[in-house]
DNA sequence: AATCGTCCCAACCGCAACCGG
DNA sequence: ACCGGTTGCGGTTGGGACGAT
C-alpha cells in the first residue's frame, strides 16, 4: 500500500520545482520505492504520479519533439503486428515512452489509418494474430482449394479466413500457436529472416486482415471490397483507390517490391 | 476582445502481473 | 498456496493552446 501523504496528494501538472526535487531524489537514491518517494523527498505527490513523471519526462535520454518519418513508419508496422502494446512498441523507439507512442497513435496515426473509406475499423492486432493462427491451422482457405491446387483469391472466391462470423475479438481462437511478440518485433525491425514458409498468399491474407474491414460482420460488404488479385501479373487491382496513402501502399506495395518474383517476397523488410 | 469548438498531450485511474514473506 | 505491497500497462480524461467566428 502506498504510504499515506498528509491530506490528498497533489494532482495536476508538475511544476519545475517539483521536477527538480524528484529528479534530484531519484538521481541520489535511484529508481524504485515510489511509494516512499513523496514522503522522503517532500513532494506532495502520490507514488504513481512520481513514477510516471520520472518515466515519461524526467528520465535521462528522453527524446522529445516530433516523430521522424522512420519512427512513424515503425510505429505503424509494429502496431499492425502487436496491436496496442505500447510499451513493447516504445521499447523499440529509443527515447520514446509508451505514453508518447500511444498519444501519437491516437492523435495522428489512428486517423490516417481509419478514416479512409468509411467503414474501415480500427486496426486490431487480434486479427493479425489470427492470421498467423489461421495460417498454421488451416492452409486450405486461400493457399489451396479443395483440390489441392493453389487458388487465386478473387471477389468471387475469396473467403474470410474465419469460417463462421466472429464479430468480436473474443470470438477468435486464441489458443492457437502464434508467433511470439519478440519474433514479430524482430521481423519488423529487420533483425531476423521473415517467417518461415511465408508465401505470397500468406502475406496477402495477413495484409487483408490488417485492414480489418467489416467482412467479419457482413461479408456481403456494404462497402465494396472487391479485391482482385492477379498473381500471374504480379499486380493487385482494387475497385477503389488503395486504402490509405501511408499505410496501405507501405504494406501492400512494399511487399511486392519492384520485381516480378512475387512468390518469395514477404511484406516484412 | 470575447466566446466557442477542437485538438493534443500530460496525467490519472483501474486492473493485472510480479515479487517477497 | 496465500497475501499484501509494488510496479507496469493500457484506456480515459482534464485542461491548456490555438484557431475560427
Amino acid at each position: 500500500m502506498e504510504q499515506k501523504i498528509k491530506g490528498e496528494p497533489k494532482r495536476g501538472l508538475w511544476k519545475a520545482e517539483e521536477d527538480m526535487i524528484l529528479k534530484n531524489y531519484v538521481e541520489t537514491h535511484g529508481e524504485g520505492n515510489w511509494a516512499t518517494v513523496s514522503k522522503r523527498s517532500g513532494l506532495k505527490r502520490g507514488g504513481k504520479s512520481c513514477r510516471l513523471r520520472w518515466k515519461n519526462y524526467l528520465r535521462p535520454n528522453i527524446k522529445r519533439g516530433e516523430m521522424s518519418k522512420e519512427e512513424e513508419d515503425l510505429i505503424i508496422r509494429m502496431h499492425n503486428l502487436l496491436g496496442n502494446r505500447w510499451s513493447l512498441i516504445a521499447g523499440r523507439l529509443p527515447g520514446r515512452t509508451d505514453n508518447e507512442v500511444k498519444n501519437y497513435w491516437n492523435t495522428h496515426l489512428n486517423k490516417k489509418t481509419c478514416t479512409v473509406l468509411g467503414k474501415r475499423k480500427s486496426i486490431d492486432h487480434s486479427t493479425t494474430q489470427h492470421i498467423a493462427n489461421h495460417h498454421n491451422n488451416n492452409n486450405n482457405t486461400i493457399d489451396q482449394n479443395q483440390d489441392g491446387n493453389r487458388s487465386t483469391p478473387t471477389a468471387e472466391n475469396f473467403e474470410p479466413p474465419i469460417s463462421s462470423s466472429p464479430k468480436t475479438t473474443t470470438d477468435i481462437d486464441e489458443g492457437s500457436v502464434d508467433l511470439d511478440d519478440e519474433k514479430k518485433m524482430k521481423q519488423v525491425m529487420g533483425e531476423e529472416d521473415p517467417i518461415d514458409g511465408f508465401t505470397d498468399n500468406t502475406w496477402m491474407e495477413r495484409t487483408v486482415q490488417c485492414f480489418n474491414y467489416d467482412y467479419y460482420d457482413d461479408f456481403e460488404l456494404e462497402t465494396p471490397f472487391m479485391m482482385m488479385m492477379d498473381l500471374a501479373s504480379s499486380s493487385l487491382v482494387f475497385d477503389e483507390e488503395p486504402f490509405t496513402p501511408c499505410l496501405d501502399s507501405f504494406l501492400l506495395f512494399d511487399a511486392f517490391g519492384t520485381g516480378s518474383d512475387v512468390g518469395t517476397q514477404s511484406f516484412l523488410p
